[in-house]
DNA sequence: TGGTTTCTTGACGCTTTCTTGACACCCTGC
DNA sequence: GCAGGGTGTCAAGAAAGCGTCAAGAAACCA
C-alpha cells in the first residue's frame, strides 16, 4: 500500500523503533526506519517522508546535528524524542530547526496529536477576521457572508466549504483536502462536493455558469480567486 | 513602541501575566493581556496579535473552548500553558487547534524557543517556492503558471510534465523518465508524450515552432531551459 | 409531533481532457 | 533524391470529470 503518509523513525534502539513502527502503522502511516544519523539522511533522500521522528542520542552523530544538516535543504517537520530533559537541550534542538520536542517516556496519544499539529501547520492560510474579494465579503468573527452588500444565507456545509476556500485563498484545494476538512476523514465522494459547490455558487456568483469567485481546476480541485 | 511583534497573554492570574509581560517585553514583543476567555476573543479582534499564549484554566470559559472559537476564523498560533499534565488534556487542546502545550512550571527559555518555532513555521509557510525562467513563472504552492504575467490554464497532465521538468530544470529528462513519472510504470508510448509536450508548448511558448523553454534533445528526451 | 431546512444520492447532459491515428516535417546517410 | 527513424501538429473519438436538477432521507426546530 502506498496510500499513507510517510514517516521516518530514527532511533538506535531497535525496541523503540519496533514499537513506533507498530503504533504508526496502526494509524495508517507508512513507516521507514533508520538506526543512526547517516542512515537517517539517506532515508530522507530515498523515501521523502512527510514527517521525521528523531532521537537525540544517536551513535554516529548528535540528533541536533542531523536536524541542522536536514534543514539545509529540507523543510520536512521534525519531532525530537529524547531522554534529556534539560532546557538547554530543548532550546538547542528547537532552534536547530526541530518542530517539537518530547521527553521520554512519552504518551503515544500525545505524540500522535503533536504529529497532527505539525502537519496541520504545513498548510498555511490567511489570518484576517474579515476577508473580501470582488463584491464578496466574509466576516468570520460574525459568520456573515455578503455579496454586493446583500447578506447571503449559507447552510453550515456551504459555510464550511467557503471558510476552507478563503483560508487558502488563491491556492488550489484538492478535492481530497476539501472533503477531509469539511466531512472528515474517510470521505472520498467527489459528487457530494460538486453538488455543494454548485449550491454555493448559486448563492454567491452573479452568473453561476461563469464563476468569478470559486474557480474549478479540472481534475484537481477548486480555488478561490483573490 | 510599535515595532515589536504583538503577543496576547491570556491568564487569570495577575502574577503570571505580569511575569510574562516583563519577560516578553524584554525580548522586544508588544504584549497585550486578557484575564478571561471573553476578553481574549475581543483582544484578538482588537489587536490582531501574531501569537497567543493561553492558559487553560480560565474563569468564564475553558481554554480549549477559546481555542476552538478562535480557530473558526483565525490561524494565529496558540501556545497553551497549563498546570494539567494529563495526556487527554494535551491531546484535546492540540486537536482543538493549539500549536503547542507547555505544563507549568515551564522555563522561559523553552517558551521563547517554542514561540520561535511556531513563528518560523508561520513565515516559511508564506514564502512560496516559485520557479521562473525568462517570462515563465511557476508557483507550486498555488499551482499557478504564468507567461508574461498572464495566467495559463494547464490540464493535470500538462502541469505534471511541467512540474517534473521544473524539478530537474537544466537537466535532460529522458522520455522514459518523463513517462514513468507522469504516467507511472509500464508506459513506453513516446507518442503520447510528444502530443502532450506539443500541447504544453502551444500554451507556454511564444513561438511553439521555436521553443525557448522546453528544449528537445533529439533521441534522448526534453530539457527545461534555466 | 409536524413542518421546515439541510444533506445525500441518483440520473442525465454537457464540457474538458486524454488517447489514438494520420500525416507532414526535418534530419542523416545512402 | 529518397528511405527511415525520430519528431511535431492536427483532428476525432473515447473516457473522465463536472454541473445541475430533483427526490428521498436525515437533521433540526419549534
Amino acid at each position: 500500500m502506498e496510500t499513507g503518509q510517510r514517516v521516518l523513525v530514527v532511533d538506535d534502539e531497535t525496541s523503540i523503533r519496533r514499537y513506533l513502527h507498530a503504533a504508526l502503522t496502526a494509524q495508517g502511516f507508512n513507516v521507514y526506519e533508520a538506526a543512526d544519523g547517516g542512515e537517517a539522511l539517506n532515508a530522507v533522500l530515498a523515501h521523502r517522508p512527510e514527517l521525521i521522528i528523531l532521537d537525540l542520542g544517536l551513535p554516529d552523530m548528535d540528533g541536533i546535528e542531523v536536524t541542522r544538516r536536514l534543514r539545509e535543504w529540507s523543510q520536512t517537520p521534525i519531532i525530537i524524542l529524547s531522554v534529556r530533559e534539560a532546557e538547554q537541550d530543548k532550546i538547542a534542538a528547537l532552534d536547530a530547526g526541530a518542530d517539537d520536542y518530547l521527553t521520554k517516556p512519552f504518551g503515544t496519544g500525545e505524540l500522535l496529536a503533536r504529529m497532527r499539529v505539525v502537519q496541520r501547520r504545513q498548510v498555511t492560510g490567511l489570518n484576517e477576521p474579515v476577508f473580501s474579494t470582488g463584491n464578496l465579503r466574509v466576516d468570520f468573527s460574525r459568520r456573515l457572508v455578503k455579496v454586493d452588500e446583500k447578506e447571503i444565507q449559507l447552510t453550515p456545509t456551504e459555510y464550511d466549504i467557503l471558510r476552507i476556500l478563503v483560508m487558502h485563498a488563491g491556492k488550489v484545494l484538492t478535492h481530497r483536502q476539501l472533503l477531509r476538512q469539511v466531512w472528515g476523514d474517510g470521505y472520498d465522494d467527489m459528487h457530494i462536493l460538486r453538488v455543494n459547490i454548485s449550491n454555493l455558487r448559486a448563492k454567491l456568483e452573479p452568473d453561476p455558469a461563469r464563476p468569478t469567485y470559486i474557480h474549478t481546476e479540472a481534475g484537481v480541485g477548486y480555488r478561490l480567486k483573490v
